[in-house]
DNA sequence: ATCTCCCGCCACTCC
DNA sequence: GGAGTGGCGGGAGAT
């Protein structure tokens, strides 16, 4: 809801309070959670320990704009005195032990809200119907709890790019306290920050903050490594399995409980080698761990897209446990957590692949892609963050990942890795889409055949990613781009088999571009080209879920995924990856996104009817998604190969050239949005910017990638004033 | 019904 | 033995 408002504002308004926007876009759009503001929170500094007014922050304070009435209410309302919270007391009467509970939250909220929430519940309760009412509107929804809410209010504590002098210590308490609540919580969020280096652990409940300085080092390294463990072949295995399984289904076998087999392959290879070093301390098993793990298979995916089932499965795989069906359940849980953390952070965004069984849920890597370009430290950062992930992962995981790969046909490291290197020699340009993407992703996919199709469905959120990505400079207008980072859910539809193509094929793009620049600085693994290899061309095209354009506007593509291949969409990517579909729903609240998907997105994330709008087109007409042209995926290839030259630079570089090139390409049409936020916090616009600019750099290639074009005769939702916005 | 994921128990570590 | 950490999964809100 809002967000549409703000998202049209910040058309206006490059920067207003990005903050809410971006959030609550974003949540909205994924999640439930709103995300609070970082900008309110965010000028803090250090730490603040005033339990106190935390809580009145929370409720009174500006901190959270959209928030805040329904915080405080929520607190208040603890919900003793709604009508909720009455039948709670009834039920528990009878219930001991719902009592005992009771009894906890009761203890619990005051934390967060202190006393004050009791009085004031009180008085709500006396007040009447409408203070029930504003309470439970106010209530603290889970969403309000969230954790991605959470970590948003704790990284607008403090400046994403803090001086080098000023060092900023966290207390876990202190922060705890501030933000209401339980602590262990923060250590959800710690954790995450940790993997990725954001913050370091100083001693007992105390951490210091380093922001995103060492980000793209952190990232580097963690790319490298998923390289060296040739995650991306993982996922293609995983991906082709499933595809098989489908093609079964279709055929008429189900296997329902197939996936045992497969999982159990998988996990077969794993467990043997496995032995695992490092005794399988609970630190094996740690967040961070599978937060790094997480991040690599992102950055080593072509697409950039990972459902959580396939990172759940790798994950499992690589800590040996069993293809138990709890531990998966268990793991997916986890990774909602770390992608709650990761979101708020605006590295990823939720989306949804649809296959043709159905959707499943996903992230899409929003962050820097051409990270590669400050090489600097690749090693150094790698070593320091994952440490215990190279000596697991590497030596354990890679072999496993290759007796994998050896196992099966589909995938020969060897192959992969000379892949890699020729995709980085050639691919760097134009590449993509070459149709090799077919006979690429041939390779491993070949056997599936498979058109996957893809549909993104961004709600609101979605759009605004591929908007992001695609226009970037745009996004830059945003100041906050809040949303487009939270929000945005995507669909992106695909076929099995297209998936397998795809995992090729998207690693095959990323691996380029990473690769690119990687490759130039430190070598490069060669496992992760090797899946690529020849098909990154193809890849491309398929592997990206959104079509690009040349110049000009965007199409809408109706049809649905099946369509995919429609003639229209890119010849060769159709085959490969299948056609992506690409909802255009985004949710995504920035302005440019809008912008591009203009009617698609209409609906604004905010609101869940915009998002199911953007969902209905999704579904119904989607985009279709175009086979990128080679201008665009000149643009794209830029940016990744680009990587390498200038890290930090580039990334500015790459927004403008990438605008540029986008704008050309697309035409200003299309556009990408851009910008997006940056992660989260709010209060430093000027950080903001900076990561959003990171973000769009890197986000461009991929956006570049994936086009939408809507057609006039589309909504014309509100989307008017995008075109003009960004592309101009 | 499924997806998300909050919540907090309780095991493990460390001091 | 207590405090700090954090794995884990039940179960409930959101869709």
């Amino acid at each position: 809801m809002e967000v549409n408002c703000l998202t049209l504002k910040d058309l206006i308004n490059p920067r207003q309070p990005r903050l809410d926007f971006a959030i609550e876009d974003g949540e909205n759009a994924q999640k439930e959670n709103i995300f609070v503001d970082l900008s309110r929170m965010a000028p803090k500094t250090p730490i603040k320990n005033e339990p106190i007014d935390l809580s009145k922050q929370k409720i009174f304070t500006p901190e959270r704009n959209p928030i805040t009435p329904v915080k405080l209410v929520d607190r208040q309302q603890a919900e003793p005195w709604t009508p909720t919270a009455n039948l709670k007391m009834l039920i528990s009467a009878a219930s001991p032990d719902i009592r005992d509970r009771e009894k906890k939250k009761g203890l619990f909220r005051p934390i967060e809200n202190k006393d004050d929430a009791f009085t004031d519940s009180l008085q709500l309760d006396v007040v009447g119907d409408s203070a029930v009412d504003e309470f439970e509107k106010q209530r603290p929804s889970r969403k309000q709890k969230s954790l991605g809410l959470l970590c948003q209010k704790f990284l607008a504590r403090y400046p994403s790019y803090p001086l080098s002098t000023e060092k900023t210590t966290i207390s876990l308490d202190e922060v705890a306290v501030s933000l209401g609540v339980e602590r262990r919580r923060i250590y959800d969020i710690v954790n995450v920050l940790e993997s990725l280096h954001l913050v370091s652990r100083v001693a007992k409940n105390q951490y210091g903050w380093h922001g995103r300085h060492s980000l793209p080092k952190t990232l580097r390294s963690l790319q490298r490594l998923g390289e060296e463990q040739k995650y991306e072949e993982q996922m293609a295995h995983l991906q082709q399995k499933e595809l098989e399984l489908m093609d079964y289904k279709l055929g008429e076998r189900k296997k329902d409980g197939c996936p045992d087999s497969q999982d159990q392959q998988l996990l077969d290879f794993s467990e043997p080698d496995y032995p695992s070093s490092s005794a399988n301390s609970r630190k094996d098993k740690s967040l961070r761990i599978m937060s790094q793990k997480f991040v690599m298979l992102f950055l080593v995916s072509k697409t950039k897209i990972v459902t959580l089932d396939v990172a759940a499965k790798i994950l499992i795989e690589e800590s040996q446990d069993t293809p138990d069906h709890s531990k998966f359940k268990t793991k997916v849980r986890r990774l909602y957590d770390i992608a709650n953390v990761l979101t708020s952070l605006a590295l990823i965004k939720k989306v949804h692949v649809t296959e043709e069984r159905g959707r499943k849920p996903a992230f899409k890597w929003i962050g820097p892609v051409d990270f590669s370009s400050s090489d600097e430290e690749l090693v150094d950062v790698s070593a320091s963050v994952l440490p215990e992930l190279k000596r697991e992962t590497y030596g354990q995981i890679q072999v496993c990942a290759k007796q994998r790969l050896a196992r099966h046909g589909s995938f020969n490291t060897v192959q992969a890795s000379e892949r890699i290197q020729r995709k980085v020699n050639s691919e760097p340009s134009s590449p993509y889409r070459e149709e090799q993407g077919s006979g690429g992703y041939s390779l491993e996919i070949g056997s599936l055949a498979a058109v996957y199709r893809q549909k993104i469905e961004d709600s609101s959120q979605g759009k605004a990613f591929a908007g992001k990505r695609v226009m970037p400079p745009s996004s830059s207008l945003d100041p906050v781009a809040p949303s487009p980072t939270l929000s945005a859910d995507s669909e992106y539809r695909v076929n099995p088999l297209a998936h397998q193509v795809f995992s090729v094929t998207q690693t095959d793009l990323q691996s380029f571009s990473m690769q690119n620049g990687l490759n130039a600085q430190a070598g490069v693994s060669p496992s992760s080209a090797a899946s690529d290899g020849e098909t990154p061309k193809p890849a491309l095209l398929t592997g990206q879920p959104l079509v690009y354009v040349p110049s000009t506007s965007l199409f809408m593509l109706y049809g649905n995924v099946q369509e995919g291949p429609s003639p229209g969409s890119g010849s060769g990517s159709e085959r490969d990856g299948g056609s992506l579909e690409v909802t255009a729903s985004e949710q995504s609240p920035t302005p440019s996104v809008q912008k591009r998907l203009g009617e698609e997105r209409k609906p604004q994330e905010e609101e869940p009817a915009t998002k199911r709008q953007s969902r209905d087109y999704d579904d119904s007409p989607l985009a279709l998604v175009m086979p990128k042209k080679p201008s665009d995926s000149t643009d794209i290839a830029s940016p990744n190969t680009l990587g390498p030259g200038g890290s930090a630079p580039l990334e500015d570089i790459h927004m403008e050239s990438q605008l540029s090139a986008a704008e050309q390409a697309s035409g200003k049409a299309s556009a990408n949005c851009c910008v997006y936020s940056e992660w989260g916090n709010s209060s430093r616009d000027a950080e903001v910017e900076k990561s959003s600019k990171e973000n769009e750099s890197t986000k461009e290639p991929s956006l570049l990638q994936y086009l939408y074009v809507q057609s006039p005769a589309v909504t014309g939702s509100s989307d008017p004033q995008e075109h003009p916005t960004h592309t101009s």
